[in-house]
DNA sequence: ATGAAAGCGCTAACAG
DNA sequence: CTGTTAGCGCTTTCAT
C-alpha cells in the first residue's frame, strides 16, 4: 500500500500538502495542487482510513442494529440505510441481535472501540436503557419502528402513524360490510402493535361495532402461534368475517390456516395485513395490506442520522431530535371485498 | 475513552507490559499482570481497536457483498455469515451490489483503504476478474452460490450441486407421472442456474422424455417475466403437466400465474422450487421445492474465510482452495403430487 | 520480566 | 502558501 509520505516525495512536497490537496480544507497553490494530484494519480494513492479514523476519532461507519436481518422487513430497511449511507461515504456494519440485549451492549462496546460514528437502531424493545444512555453520551442515533413511547421527542425516531393506519385498515374492512373483525395482535411490549391495537379498537368504536376480547389473537409462540388461534377463532359460534393482521407475516400465516380449513378468501373472511413485504403481492389471493415505505423508512434513518453527525462534528452536540412520521397506503389487493 | 496508558499508569507499570497482559503473547509476573488486570477493571479499559488494526494491518473487519439484501436468499447467507463471524470477534461490512461492477470495485478499493481482512462474495457474474485479482493479490475470499466454474478450485467456493439437485427435483416429478415438464430457468450467465438446467435435461433423457425447448420459460427482464411466460406455456396445444422453477421466487409467480388461470396446483400442474426460502411453505399450496441450506451455507463461507486469515497470517499466504459442497433436501409438499 | 522508543499513516497547530 | 512537529493508541523490537 503507498502511503502519503511517497505521495509526498514523488511530488516533491510534505505529506501536510498532500493532505490538504486532498482534503480541501486550505488554500494550496494551484502548480503545487496539481503536482501532487499527478503523484496521487501515478501512485494511485488510496489514503489509509484507518489512520485517519484514529487521528480523528471518526470512522465513517455506522451500525445498523436489527433483531434479525431475517425478519421481511429488515432487508428493506437495511437497503435504505445502505444505500444512503454509501452515497454518503459511510459504511455500514449489520448486527444482528436477537432482541438480546447483552448482545445488543456487546456489540455497542465493540462499536465504540471501532469509533463508529452513530447508529441506526430497529432494536431495543422494553429494557432499552443502554441505548438511552448511548444518546445521553452523546451519540449519534436514530431509533427506526421500533421504540417506545417515552422515547419520542428524546431521540431521533422513524416510524409511521400507526394508530392511524390500522385504523384506516379496519375502517376500510367495515366499509365493506364487515362487522366481526378479529385481530392478529403482535407482542404488546412493542410500541407500534399498541399502537395499532389502539386503532382497531377506535376504528371499531367509531363504528358502533362492540369490542370483543374474543376475537383478539395475541401471539404465543412466534408468528406460528396464529395458526392454531386462527383455526381456534373459526371454530366460535360466531366467526370473524375479517382479520386484520398487525404484520404481514402474520397474515400469510392466517391465510394458511385459513386455506386449511376451506374457508374462502375474500368471500367468507377478508384478510388485511400491514407492510407490504415485497411477497404479500404473491400471496393467493393477493394480499390487501397496509404499505409502509421500509425501504424509504431506513433510507430517512440513514440521511437523519449523517445529519447527526454532521452537526454534531460541527458544533460539539447533537441536534435537537426529530420525530419522521412517513406516510402509508393502504393497498387493496384481493384479500379483501 | 480510557486508553492504554491511563490503565499503565493505573496500575505502576508501562504501557507494553498493559499490551503484553491483554494479549497474553509473552509472560507476565503473575503479581503484575494481576495489577494491570484489576486497572483494567476499574477503568472498565478497551482497546482502541483502530489503533490496533493501524499497527497491525489487520481490522478484524469482513465484507460480506451481495447483490441485494433484498432479494429473498441472501438474508438467510448474511445471518449465517454474521453469527459466525461475530463469535469469532470479527465485524461485518455489508455491501450491496446491484450487480453493477463499478459498485463492485469501488467497494474492494474501499474496503482496502480499511484493511478489510477478507470477503463473502455472493455478486460477481460474468465479468469478474476484479475478484479473482482479489484473491490473487492475496486477499482472503471466498464465493459463495455465485461463481463461474472456471473459478472452482482456484478460489474458495461454498454452493450445493445445483445439477445433482435438478436432477433429483426433476426425476421426483417424472415419478409421480408428470411427462410435460415445464423450467423455469433463471439467467444463464449464472454457472448455477446452468447446472440446473443440466440437471432437468438429464433427467428428462434418463427417463426417455424428449426435450422441448418449447418448454423452457428464459428470465427476460426481471423475475415477473414468469407471470406471463407461464401464461403462455398454458395456452399451448400441449400445455405442461409440471414446472420446475430453478428459484423459489420464480415459482411464486407460475403459482401466481396459474392461480389467475384458474389452473389447480397439483392437479393439473405440478409445481416445484429451489431454494426453501422461509416462505415456500406459506404458499397456496405450500411449495414442494428444494431446500438449499442457505444459513450454512453462510455460516460454512465465513469459517472458511476466518481459516483463511489466520492461516495467512501465520503462514504469510493463503491455503489451498477448498470447495464447499453442502447437502440439499428435496422437501415434498403440496404443490406436487 | 519489564520499560523505552520507534512507528503504523494520517491531520492539525504552529511557524515561517 | 507550505514545511515541521507532535500525537491519535497501540504493538513490538531492543535493551536491561
Amino acid at each position: 500500500m503507498t502511503n502519503i509520505k511517497h505521495v509526498a516525495t514523488l511530488a516533491g512536497v510534505s505529506a501536510s500538502t498532500v493532505s490538504r490537496v486532498l482534503n480541501g480544507k486550505s488554500y494550496v497553490n494551484e502548480a503545487t495542487r496539481k503536482k501532487v494530484m499527478e503523484a496521487v494519480q501515478q501512485t494511485n494513492y488510496r489514503p489509509n482510513v484507518l489512520a485517519k479514523s484514529l487521528k480523528m476519532g471518526r470512522s465513517n461507519m455506522i451500525c445498523l442494529m436489527v433483531p434479525s436481518i431475517q425478519n421481511l422487513i429488515f432487508p428493506e430497511i437495511a437497503r435504505g440505510v445502505e444505500d444512503v449511507a454509501r452515497r454518503n461515504g459511510f459504511t455500514v456494519v449489520l448486527s444482528n441481535t436477537d432482541e438480546d440485549t447483552a448482545v445488543e451492549k456487546a456489540y455497542i462496546e465493540k462499536m465504540k472501540t471501532r469509533w463508529i460514528d452513530g447508529f441506526v437502531v430497529c432494536s431495543n424493545i422494553g429494557e432499552s436503557d443502554h441505548i438511552r444512555a448511548l444518546r445521553a453520551e452523546g451519540f449519534p442515533l436514530v431509533l427506526v419502528n421500533r421504540f417506545d413511547e417515552r422515547d419520542i421527542g428524546v431521540m431521533d425516531t422513524v416510524s409511521v402513524d400507526s394508530f392511524q393506519a390500522a385504523y384506516d385498515a379496519v375502517r376500510y374492512l367495515i366499509r365493506t360490510g364487515r362487522r366481526r373483525i378479529a385481530l392478529a395482535l403482535g407482542r404488546e411490549e412493542l410500541y407500534f402493535y399498541r399502537e395499532r391495537h389502539r386503532g382497531y379498537c377506535q376504528a371499531l368504536a367509531d363504528a358502533g361495532i362492540d369490542y370483543d376480547e374474543a376475537l383478539v389473537m395475541r401471539e404465543s409462540s412466534g408468528v406460528n402461534s396464529f395458526y392454531r388461534h386462527t383455526q381456534e377463532l373459526m371454530r366460535l359460534p360466531q366467526p370473524p368475517d375479517a382479520i386484520f393482521a398487525t404484520s404481514d407475516p402474520k397474515a400469510f400465516v392466517v391465510m394458511h390456516a385459513l386455506h386449511d380449513l376451506g374457508v374462502l378468501i375474500p368471500e367468507d373472511v377478508s384478510v388485511m395485513g400491514f407492510d407490504n413485504v415485497m411477497l404479500s403481492s404473491m400471496m393467493e389471493p393477493p394480499l390487501s395490506t397496509v404499505s409502509q415505505p421500509l425501504y424509504e423508512m431506513g433510507a430517512v434513518a440513514a440521511r437523519n442520522l449523517i445529519h447527526q453527525i454532521r452537526y454534531k462534528e460541527k458544533n460539539g452536540e447533537l441536534p435537537e431530535p426529530v420525530r419522521n412520521v412517513l406516510d402509508v397506503d393502504l393497498i387493496i389487493r384481493r384479500s379483501t371485498r
